[in-house]
DNA sequence: TCTTACAACTTGTCTATACATCTGTCAAAT
DNA sequence: ATTTGACAGATGTATAGACAAGTTGTAAGA
């Protein structure tokens, strides 16, 4: 799945010795120059797998001293910068499944045709009902633009559509952006998730991308917003995008 | 405030270039090499300066072709994964002003002392309510610990925190954890944000660190339903934390 | 005409080295 | 007892070079 070159073994290595707390929160990492000859690489290589744990919260550098190990795994972990369940967190084993309620293709619907789709783009349509004890907490609606998604078996929605895209049709998942609002709940999707009439609910929109920037996704992620929880680990920009704008905190 | 090394302005030279559409969206940057005579630089600061805009989500780099430049600057721009208010993107330049409720010096409440804070933690308490268009619409609670934060102007309240800690008090501000969800809403919240009774109000509650990993702010901040906004943009990241859990896609 | 092979260019990865800067320790001087 | 300074060890930054691997256009070949 990830190119498995030295950085991002020795990542995924040091990645999973701190979950393991082989190396526990509140200590230090072996410094830079014991990593090189624990790996047998050189500095750099060890200094850009470092800073992969560093983006993901992991740890923390500190100039003159080491590597910390942070504490904030029960905030990061399950996540990465995404929407979740409020309880898939906690309720990793928890009963949890899956309803796919539609399947078909179709054509992406005229208010989500922009200018980075087709007129007429043509894509599968999944509405899938996600539940939690035998409780429905999120609604998914997915339109998975075809090309470049070619085919979608019914069995690849009931479990991941993305390991099945990754795995299956090869296809490279980027970035995505997400938005984040509240809004009445339309009857449909206010009847789906057992909502009250005219009650809240949470939205979360989202386009994905492949590597080559081709859009292949646009989502819209209905949550009872008394299952809603969103996590998130973010780390103090340095780049200033609006030198004049008054800057918000973060 | 941020140090000026080569990559640094590199990146942020580039960054404004961009906004300025002088390389603008969908047209590829120079190339690595170019960029290197251009500014005068070795090809691995170079790249640093572009590893920090595909964090930020401005570029996207194609192995073989060169560094896209997206066009996702309306989504990425006045944020960088923080919450912030509906209005604000849409509206720099509208009426918003900042109204300080409270700000005294107290210690913190015994609900937020966990085993990172001391028992009797002194902090100054901050209660902000944030209008826009003379409409309320956001309700900050902030409790800024004690050290490391020695004092705390009203001045510095109802203009920006964090310019006043950073710029004033020399903190280096590093990272923070956040969590956003969905509650019924305190009546003194609710009073303050003019919610129905029983209303329900998105809250957001985080931790924030220094460079050293010391934690220096708690803080709650409410959101009127129908204000609230929230925008990320988000790399699919290569290390899995959890290989034994049930991806949750991106 | 179509295909193949190659050259030129791109980004990706890794190495080795050098020096700057910060932290902590410890010994010497005050 | 306190301060100062030297030093070792840590991370931060920058450089130069090498080779791998992907993309594109072109020229040679069938």
């Amino acid at each position: 799945m990830q190119p498995a070159n030295k950085q991002n073994i020795i990542a995924q290595d040091i990645a999973s010795k701190i979950h393991h707390e082989i190396y526990a929160p509140k200590t230090f990492l072996p410094s830079e120059h014991q990593l090189c000859e624990l790996y047998g690489t050189s500095r750099e290589t060890i200094r850009k797998a470092l800073d992969q744990l560093t983006e993901l919260g992991l740890i923390q550098k500190i100039k003159g001293r080491g590597s910390l190990v942070l504490d904030i795994q029960r905030y990061t972990f399950p996540i990465s910068g995404i929407t979740s369940f409020k309880e898939l967190n906690a309720a990793l084993g928890m009963h949890a499944c899956t309803k796919v309620l539609h399947l078909k293709k179709t054509v992406l619907p005229p208010q989500l045709i922009t200018e980075e789709t087709n007129k007429k783009q043509p894509a599968f349509f999944v509405e899938r009902l996600r539940l939690i004890n035998q409780q429905p907490a999120v609604l998914d609606r997915d339109y998975l633009l075809s090309p470049p998604v070619s085919t979608l078996p019914k069995t690849a929605a009931a479990d991941s559509i993305y390991a099945y895209l990754e795995g299956k049709l090869g296809l490279q998942i980027s970035y995505a952006t997400k938005e984040i609002t509240v809004e009445k709940a339309d009857p449909t999707v206010a009847k789906k998730l057992a909502l009250l009439a005219d009650g809240l609910v949470v939205v979360v929109r989202s386009h994905s991308y492949l590597e080559d920037t081709t859009l292949f996704q646009i989502t819209a992620s209905f949550h009872r917003p008394d299952k809603f929880k969103f996590i998130d680990f973010a780390r103090r920009k340095k780049i200033l995008l609006h030198p004049t704008t008054a800057k918000k905190e973060f």
